[in-house]
DNA sequence: GAGTATTAGCTAATGGCATTAGCAAAAGCT
DNA sequence: AGCTTTTGCTAATGCCATTAGCTAATACTC
């Protein structure tokens, strides 16, 4: 029966997957930091001890949990980009796909840029994806630059500290006061399309 | 010797008092969500359910701390206000003073403004400084509209949510990436004093 | 000052949690 | 078929929040 190489790898990555699924809705029900192995046992229709085969800890699903986010987030913000050239329209678009993304994966969200875990931080592979994250807007940002849309001082570190800290202000904004609004009509969400406006206007070309 | 009309309350208020400042010790070295009242208690020198005298329940001390967090910050932005006429300026000083502030009280900014327990909500009474907050930056920027230093959108709906966001962005940044530095040296929140000006320049006055 | 009510502490107990140890059955491999 | 690896289980440990019930001290009343 060994049909496939590996069946049995197989499984377990699905049984794994499962996991992590559940954890997520969990997350979602009981907040970011009420994650309770147990519970997700419960669901799994699997006794408590027995996740310990699949995570050597609570602490290492939240760190699965978190390189998965990293992947889709960076994900979702480059395919918004790619079919622009890099400039502002790209960052507008990367700026909306993010916040889409935040807004329909709150609980990644919170434990990807909030870290509302006690003890937990995030293992160096895991983290890997941010610094191509930060890299992804940077060359945004200088690609607005060099079109002549910005000053060139916004590729320099102050107007990238505040191109990240517009949309996190937003986006962080909408989580605390208005959790469930969707992404469009969202008090502050609904301001992200006006974001590339705004630094052009801080970064008027020369 | 009853030389004061409530000896007992006074020392029941100073215990409490003394709780809540054990609470944000805990919390600082173990995560907002990390508060355990065994350990508090032991640090009191008491046994855990000898607490439950002080206060119903956990929530009841992150209810307690929240309402102090809310009453400190609105004190904090309030006084820097004061000696300048509602305006950018007074607006700017505002800014300034509840960056720092939240730098200086972290764990209680985290509680105030990203709720990270699961479980816990605020009371109502707990969230009326709340309000307060709000309407303070409101009045700021409704000043500045008048004395013709913003344009009168600055203090429509998009206007306010905006002026939150920025703030909200730098801070959040600046408490994700670098927790330890100072206020007037994060990558962050060094850009706090620009604010005023980036909401001139997005809304310059007609 | 004696008596009474209130308060503040204690210990013991309950039920939940993460995690570890050790065992048994199943699945795959040779 | 026999061996190894994997996956599940139960039992146990030590932590937590919280409740119940008791005792000593403290303050108030007469």
């Amino acid at each position: 029966m060994a049909d496939i190489p590996d069946r049995r790898a197989r499984r377990r990555a699905e049984t794994q997957d499962e996991i992590l699924g559940l954890a997520l809705g969990v997350m979602a029900e009981e907040g970011v930091a009420g994650l309770s192995m147990s519970t997700v046992a419960r669901r799994l229709g699997v006794q408590p001890p027995s996740l310990y085969r699949y995570f050597p800890s609570r602490t290492a699903v939240y760190d699965a949990l978190f390189e998965r986010g990293q992947r889709q987030y960076l994900d979702a913000v480059r395919r918004a980009a790619e079919p622009h050239p890099p400039g502002l329209r790209a960052l507008g678009a990367s700026y909306e796909a993010g916040a889409q993304w935040i807004m329909d994966n709150q609980v990644l969200a919170q434990l990807l840029f909030w870290r509302p875990v006690p003890g937990f931080a995030p293992s160096p592979q895991a983290y890997a994806p941010a610094l191509d994250i930060h890299a992804h807007f940077a060359g945004l940002i200088r690609g607005a630059v060099e079109r002549g849309e910005l000053h060139p001082d916004a590729a320099g570190d102050d107007g990238l500290a505040l191109a990240a800290s517009l949309i996190a202000g937003l986006v962080s904004q909408q989580l605390a006061n208005e959790p469930d609004a969707g992404c469009t009509e969202g008090r502050y969400t609904r301001l992200v399309p006006r974001l590339p406006g705004v630094l052009a206007s801080v970064y008027p070309p020369s």
